[in-house]
RNA sequence: GGGCGCUUAGCUCAGUUGGUUCAGAGCAUCUGCCUUACAAGCAGAGGGUCGUUGGUUCGACUCCAACAGUGCCCA
């Protein structure tokens, strides 16, 4: 069978994939071995593939199949989440397309659609992580609103109010007034922008004068309650208990004193609006001032505003303006930087709203998810993340977690009779039973009970992710989540390390007293090569599958790798994929070699090939044992670096060289077999980053029995290696390089033989044979006396000469020995600098110094050999 | 405004309790090669005052301080 020259990856990575699945390799059920868990950052339901889940899949899919070929039951648990603000958006955009608004449906209605919706769109993320080869337990796929799930989420929530650790409260929350429901702190994004600071004069009740404040939101003075001044403030201290005309409507109101005030900025003199400002509304509470509160839901002025009712808050803006300046009362406006909310999910301009919401305590569940992660029981990687957590968490604020949607779990509570009493129950007969008692009406009837209208934040199922997927919330002590529970692994990207993470953990001590996951792994953001984030609309984001149909998934895997140090953002270009297929390539050549080769049974190994032969051995255990010490400290790129340079540089650019037998010669038994045996080595240690083409070139190497997969052989294990073979190795290379660089230099072609001259000192000539096959030597001649015409290599431990003939220079060659000779007593100097030192040689550690002899001494042969020659050419 | 991080080659980053000929890797660049595994390749080369200034030390990329630049989180 002809082996084209170029791997063409297509049908492989179908083919491999399907015979894994077919097979049920994926799937994990417990049993008596060590369990390896990852539960996925479930992605949006809605979402498609992006530059970020390849990169976090890739790592996850990675170590699980590590911890596979490692013996653990390995289970990668996927699925997705409802992303309630997301989705509903998307479902009701898709309904306005199509002419339905979505206040003319039913809640039962609109649910059918979103349902309809996510069956239809849901999950094509899941099937474009299988063309990235990720092993996932797919039998084990779950949503966040699968009714088990919601099931859970709901008796967290009745266990948390039990529990006193839910409530009900006014509060001012963020307002997206474009979803028309409140948002989490997490998920408003401040942006800087340029905007206006309006001075404007508020008159005083009974005299003539007024008092100027500044405010980057005049429309809201229809909304004011009081003026605020620092009681420390020389300019204002006649005003105390004065009052003054609120502007446009003449409301009076009282001038108040609060050390809030910041004397320097503005006028120092501050309006007070506690309806729509969070500090204002903390400065109402404290000098009981009214609430009034102007804005409707939708971000239009209300009744209560008195004027521009039903218009839009930025067009009133101006209308504010407007009549400030036509009664006089807007003395100047000056331009102003300042930071403004944005919704995340619609971008809209996040409006301070007094509602009555939902949330959670969350001081007692920071508790334990503070302490076990200062104190490394759950690991942060990399370890800086650990400080801008211990931040959110000791100031950590309650969760709002009630939204004004219908995509979600409907919060349960259920309301009776009139005013605010209510029941928590996790269903409407429960809450019904609860309801009779506690209103003492025996006679309520289920159509007395009005549920509340509002679902739980997507969070507040997220949370309980690792927990959920394993049923631990409804079946505590069922098999799965006493097997699988804690995790091992969680890889997700540092921007919800709060709204999600240190959620996690909270939930995980709470529900299981324990943590949800032994380890974090924080992932760099993908940006393109300009630091800009990628994104849907810079339109800067590659698509993935794309990618994996030009550089096979293989490739990308690997470019996604090469250079994302965890916790670093990765510079993505096209060119690390390229690397990622070229990688691959050269895998595929380096087949082709070795299976090209018949073997000659009887013939035996050559000098050069025996010595290969040790020393790539334990090169490769060198290898192994430096990726397992980067995997250990989660530095997988350096992992990955490590067996890429194993193979191509060790392996395929020296090992294969010399064994390489002569155009359409046979190769010796023994040679042979030991190749074959690295080989697999290597596609043992590559597998998991490279699961396809290993795969792939596992079963053309060798026969396989039917069924087998390099998937469940074993990860070579960690042994020691001999240190002084590699040593030695790295000699020959150097040697190897100092006759290419002659060639080089004095344009000898490759055909024409050399020989190579050797003055020995501490030098074994063992090697001597590989030399001889890589530098193409006539000969290699141990030598006492002087050579005439040559180039020369002087090392420590020993000489090297190339006779060179006619091209001999022999002025270059004198100017290089000297300034070889310069540049050694410059060392030497400064060794001895230390050495002289009496303070260096009785504070330093004794194998500093004896290190500092060994230097000195080398440096010393070296100079003497140098010297010599430099005699011996004159 | 408060907190945290970062600054090492053209780019992206390593550099593990201060001490190997320690200033590194990959990519990029340059030079020479279509040498029958591989031009998606092979063989070589150049490139950095380790942000600045002080300090501690026998010794500083590494520890301390200040400054400059830069990024993130929170308000």
């Amino acid at each position: 069978m002809e082996i084209p020259s170029k791997y063409n990856p297509k049908h492989v990575e179908d083919k491999w994939y399907s015979y894994w699945m077919e097979r049920g390799f994926f799937r994990s059920v417990p049993d008596s071995r060590q369990p390896y868990t990852i539960v996925i950052p479930p992605p949006n339901v809605t979402g498609v593939l992006h530059m970020g889940h390849m990169l976090n899949n890739t790592i996850q899919d990675i170590l699980v199949r590590r911890a596979r070929m490692k013996g653990k039951n390995a289970c990668w648990v996927p699925g997705t989440d409802h992303a309630s603000i997301a989705t509903e958006a998307r479902v009701v955009a898709k309904l306005k397309s199509e002419g339905i608004e979505k206040k003319d449906l039913t809640r039962e209605k609109f649910l059918e659609h979103a349902w309809e919706w996510r069956h239809k769109h849901g999950d094509i993320i899941l099937e474009q992580l299988k063309k990235l080869g990720a092993s996932c337990d797919w039998e084990r796929t779950k949503f966040t609103m699968d009714d088990e799930m919601s099931e859970s989420v709901i008796r967290v929530f009745v266990d948390l109010y039990n529990k006193g650790m839910i409530y009900r409260g006014i509060r001012m929350v963020n307002w997206d007034p474009q979803a028309l429901t409140a948002v989490s702190d997490e998920e408003v994004v401040y942006r800087e922008v340029g905007s206006k600071l309006y001075y404007v004069n508020y008159r005083i009740q009974g005299e003539e004068g007024h008092v100027t404040i500044a405010t980057t939101r005049p429309e809201t003075i229809l909304g004011d309650t009081a003026v605020c001044v620092n009681p420390a403030d020389p300019r204002y201290r006649n005003l105390a208990g004065k009052k003054v005309y609120v502007p446009m409507i003449n409301r009076l109101v009282p001038i108040i004193e609060d050390d809030y005030v910041d004397m320097e900025f503005g006028t120092g003199c501050l309006k007070i609006t506690p309806a729509h400002d969070i500090n204002d509304y903390e400065i109402g509470i404290k000098h009981n001032l009214p609430s009034i509160d102007i804005f409707n839901e939708n971000g239009t002025l209300s009744e209560q505003a008195q004027l521009f009712t039903g218009i839009d808050r930025f067009k009133v803006r101006e209308l504010v303006v407007k009549k400030l300046e036509e009664e006089g009362l807007l003395v100047k406006t000056e331009d102003y930087v300042n930071k403004i909310g944005y919704s995340e999910r619609t971008d809209a301009v996040i409006e301070p709203r007094l509602s009555l919401q939902w949330f959670v305590r969350m001081k007692q569940l920071a508790g334990p998810a503070l302490d076990n992660v200062m104190n490394d029981n759950i690991t942060l990687c990399p370890p800086k993340f650990k400080n801008s957590y211990r931040n959110w968490m000791e100031n950590v604020r309650d969760w709002c977690i009630s939204r004004q949607l219908w995509w979600g779990q409907r919060i349960p509570a259920y309301y009776y009779g009139e005013g605010q009493n209510y029941v928590v129950a996790e269903s409407s007969g429960k809450a019904l039973e609860l309801a009779r008692q506690k209103s003492g009406m025996p006679d309520l009837q289920l159509t007395d009970l009005r549920q509340d209208e509002d679902v739980l934040d997507t969070w507040f199922s997220s949370w309980l992710w690792p927990i959920s997927v394993f049923d631990g919330i409804r079946n505590p002590d069922n098999p799965d989540i006493k097997y699988y529970y804690p995790t091992d692994d969680l890889i997700t990207a540092p921007e919800i390390l709060f709204f999600w993470v240190a959620r996690m953990i909270m939930a995980g001590y709470e529900y299981r007293n324990e943590k949800p996951f032994r380890n974090v792994y924080l992932t760099g953001i993908v940006r393109d090569t300009k630091r800009r984030k990628m994104s849907k609309s810079l339109g800067n984001s590659p698509d993935p599958l794309h990618l994996i149909e030009k550089y096979s998934a293989d490739g990308v895997r690997i470019g996604m790798l090469l250079c994302s140090p965890a916790g670093n953002d990765l510079l993505f270009d096209e060119n690390l994929p390229e690397q990622g297929r070229n990688f691959a390539n050269k895998m595929w050549n380096a087949f082709r070699l070795v299976r090209s080769w018949q073997v000659d049974p009887d013939a035996r190994p050559g000098k050069a090939s025996e010595m290969a032969i040790v020393w790539c051995y334990e090169r490769i255990k060198q290898g192994i044992l430096e990726i397992e010490e980067a995997f250990n400290q989660y530095r997988i790129s350096e992992a990955l670096m490590t067996a890429y340079k194993l193979f191509w540089d060790e392996f395929s650019s020296w090992y294969l060289e010399i064994i390489k037998p002569e155009f359409q010669k046979p190769i010796d038994r023994r040679t042979y077999q030991a190749t074959l045996e690295m080989f697999e080595v290597l596609l043992r240690i590559l597998h998991p980053f490279v699961p396809f083409i290993t795969e792939e070139i596992w079963h053309l190497l060798k026969e396989r029995p039917q069924g087998f997969s390099l998937m469940y052989e074993k990860a070579p294990s960690v042994k020691p290696f001999d240190k002084e073979k590699v040593r030695r190795f790295e000699q020959v290379k150097d040697i190897v390089a100092f006759i290419r660089n002659t060639r080089v230099e004095k344009q000898i072609p490759n055909k024409d033989k050399l020989t190579l001259c050797i003055k020995r000192v501490d030098y074994d000539g063992d090697f001597d044979p590989v030399i001889l096959k890589l530098g193409n030597l006539e000969e290699i001649r141990i030598i006492s006396e002087k050579v005439e015409g040559a180039v020369s290599f002087i090392t420590s431990y020993a000489e090297f000469y190339i006779p060179v003939g006619d091209l001999h220079d022999h002025e270059e060659e004198l100017k290089k020995l000297h300034d070889e000779l310069e540049y050694n007593r410059g060392f030497l100097a400064t060794v001895m600098m230390k050495l002289n030192n009496e303070k260096f040689v009785s504070n330093a550690p004794a194998q500093v110094i004896e290190l500092e002899n060994r230097k000195k001494a080398d440096a010393e042969t070296k100079i003497r050999a140098i010297e010599e020659r430099i005699a011996s050419m004159k």
